[in-house]
DNA sequence: ATGTCGATTGCGAATCGA
């Protein structure tokens, strides 16, 4: 099976594209974040057509995540970390949506970005980090095949961006940033691609702003998190960089991993 | 030199978030 991730940057704007892509590559499961949507306005209709069924957590404006599966309704899990966001009295973001498919569980989530840094945002990217951490432990203890995917808004080495010294005052790449995804990498997790790619030069995010996408001026910052139970079937990891460079694309890419059947 | 997008508000163009 093929599990992908995928950042739309708001999935009105993206549904073609989406849709396209979809119906091109077929991955069995695909984890977005940024669908930008509220719950009524997702088009899980749309999805139904070309055979994949959904599950959405949504909000109004920005965030939002969802899973599609192929053929199969993916059993939710779980929403939500229970992080209230930066504002005062804003509630929790919609930014994690776990589910099982097909007897593997999947993650799906959109990290804080955490700019500017520091600040109340950097404050909050590191305590959702936390009750992250927190609840992979208990995924990775129940010895399940787990999958933990998305938009991380973290660049784990300086081999993961064009130019560190660039980025070096982002939030994406501060030792703080860094030293929480190596703690979940530390507690037994596989980071599918860079196991694959050990030497970096992969990018995954392209910025809209100073032509970056024609200059690669790139970084990588959507992660595939794979348990012990799923890191012994991998088998390919890809990005599907051809989509960048398309009619209203997304800033992101899609990524993927395939595992052998379990 | 924040140089580009997308969503929202509200019906043009500003604001916010990334």
């Amino acid at each position: 099976m093929r599990i992908a991730t995928f950042n739309i940057n708001g999935i009105k704007a993206r549904l073609p594209r989406l849709i396209e892509w979809l119906e091109e590559t077929r991955p069995t499961v695909a984890c977005l974040q940024e669908i930008k949507s509220q719950d009524d306005g997702f088009p899980a209709d749309e999805f139904e057509k070309i055979g994949y069924h959904a599950i959405w957590h949504g909000q109004k404006s920005f965030n939002g995540v969802a899973i599609l599966a192929d053929g199969v309704k993916p059993e939710e899990t779980q929403r939500g970390l229970g992080v209230d966001g930066p504002k005062e009295g804003e509630g929790e973001q919609a930014r994690y949506l776990e589910a099982h498919v097909n007897g593997v569980r999947i993650a799906c989530l959109y990290l804080p970005n955490g700019n500017p840094h520091p600040g109340p945002k950097f404050d909050y990217k590191l305590a959702w980090m936390e009750k992250l951490r927190a609840r992979m432990r208990e995924l990775w203890q129940s010895e399940q095949p787990t999958i933990v995917t998305g938009d991380f808004n973290v660049i784990p080495h300086d081999d993961d961006v064009w130019s560190p010294k660039a980025m070096q005052d982002d939030a994406l790449m501060q030792p703080e940033s860094r030293d929480a995804y190596q703690r979940q990498l530390a507690d037994g997790w596989t980071d599918a691609v860079r196991t694959l790619n050990p030497r970096g030069g992969v990018w995954t995010f392209w910025d809209y702003q100073r032509g970056a996408w024609q200059r690669d001026h790139g970084f990588r910052i959507d992660h595939c998190l794979l348990s012990p139970e799923l890191a012994d079937r991998l088998t390919a990891v890809g990005v599907d960089k051809d989509y960048r460079g398309r009619e209203k694309a997304s800033d992101h890419t899609p990524v993927w991993v395939e595992l052998a059947d379990g």
